[in-house]
DNA sequence: GGCATCATGTGACTTCCTGTTACAAAGCCG
DNA sequence: CGGCTTTGTAACAGGAAGTCACATGATGCC
């Protein structure tokens, strides 16, 4: 059980676990790995033998229950609790990502929303006040924030991550176009509608 | 020149168009291997193959020319032209989309924006009019219009859908929590933002 | 109760991708 | 000219993922 995944099966494991989420949301208290294989385009055979790898979720004849799935997967991506996320940047994008549900379903809690824009402080966001982002420091040590969202315009993003690295933060989502020139020890993901457009683009194309 | 590509390739490739826009940006004409991967995080000798599978790009003891680099690389992902697309959805995170220079610099355009919100239609994004969503079928027709992009809470995202998918469209891009049933021969292409995180986060907390 | 049906769990095999190591060729600079 | 850098490639090893096949167990119909 100590084992450590390999990058593909935790990316599965997470597609499982969207798929999964929606299907409960969709009224559904049981799946096949058929369907999951529909939805995410990944090996029906595939998808058992990630599950089974870790014991015996399914019943055979029927499919998995999506209640005991959903457990058994974030018991394996040892994500069950609670983790406090802050975000930077209270624009247009940090507005929607706050107002989003999607992080709740999933246990994450956005612990703080900061911004360096006198005007926006104060103001709430889905049921959050903006906080000053002077405070930023103080508030990811305190409140135990582990992953921080950079959802500010290119130029401010290398400094945005430039703090939240110095208050701790070892995982950045970069949601600007900007690159980031971080650490070894912290992790940067970004995503890029417009690269993966292209990509989406390539294959169609042919 | 007519192989298909592998996903594995072609994402790599895209990945670095992504870095190769943002390091011209940053003033750089040339860059080698090594410094795409330490963005990347991708092998530099993949790197070097990737690219020479298709022409010999680099000089050697210099690097890569980022202009021509990046010319060279749409020409293989046959991405070079302009692609027109359409936002449904003028929300808040309709409103970051369009207003984001992210998709302008790959060449894609934005043609048009569409919401079922009286009130939001006429009222202008970016510098485009918020188009009627009636009008989404004529549109999609007469522009060429070849990517739909789906902001629309999850209640409504399976109608859009739909709706682009009856206008002819093939390629859907859905940035909401839904599941979209579609034929088998639309792509979709979702991004989950909680998801990804609970992903970093596994590898991290190990 | 018996039987057909369905979906999981799992083994064996193959194919292909990726990382690694190594090194020659080519451009640049003092 | 000679040292340094970086590309372009070959050879090889390891491992991940798709495919096929099949036994096992659950369910439901007759």
């Amino acid at each position: 059980m100590a084992e450590r995944l390999t990058v593909g099966v935790a990316a599965r494991l997470s597609r499982y676990l969207q798929v999964l989420t929606q299907a409960k949301k969709m009224g559904k208290d049981r799946i096949s790995s058929q369907e999951i294989s529909d939805y995410t385009n990944i090996n029906a055979t595939q998808i058992r033998r990630d599950l089974s790898g870790f014991g015996k979720f399914g019943k055979r004849g029927v499919g998995y229950n999506i209640d005991s799935l959903l457990g058994e997967i974030r018991k394996i991506l040892r994500t069950q609790g609670q983790h406090n996320i802050a975000l930077i940047g209270a624009g247009r994008l940090g507005q929607a990502i706050a107002s989003s549900p999607i992080f709740a379903e999933h246990g994450i809690n956005i612990a703080a929303v900061f911004d360096t824009d006198p005007d926006k402080v104060g103001r709430s966001i889905g049921n959050l006040a903006v906080t000053p982002y002077a405070e930023l420091s103080d508030t990811v040590r305190d409140r135990n924030i582990i992953v921080g969202v950079i959802a500010v315009p290119a130029e401010g993003a290398q400094a945005a991550a430039d703090d939240l690295i110095s208050a701790g933060i070892k995982i950045v989502f970069n949601y600007s176009e900007a690159l980031l020139d971080v650490p070894a020890d912290v992790a940067v993901h970004a995503s890029n509608p417009a690269v993966e457009l292209l990509y989406a683009l390539y294959f169609h194309l042919t």
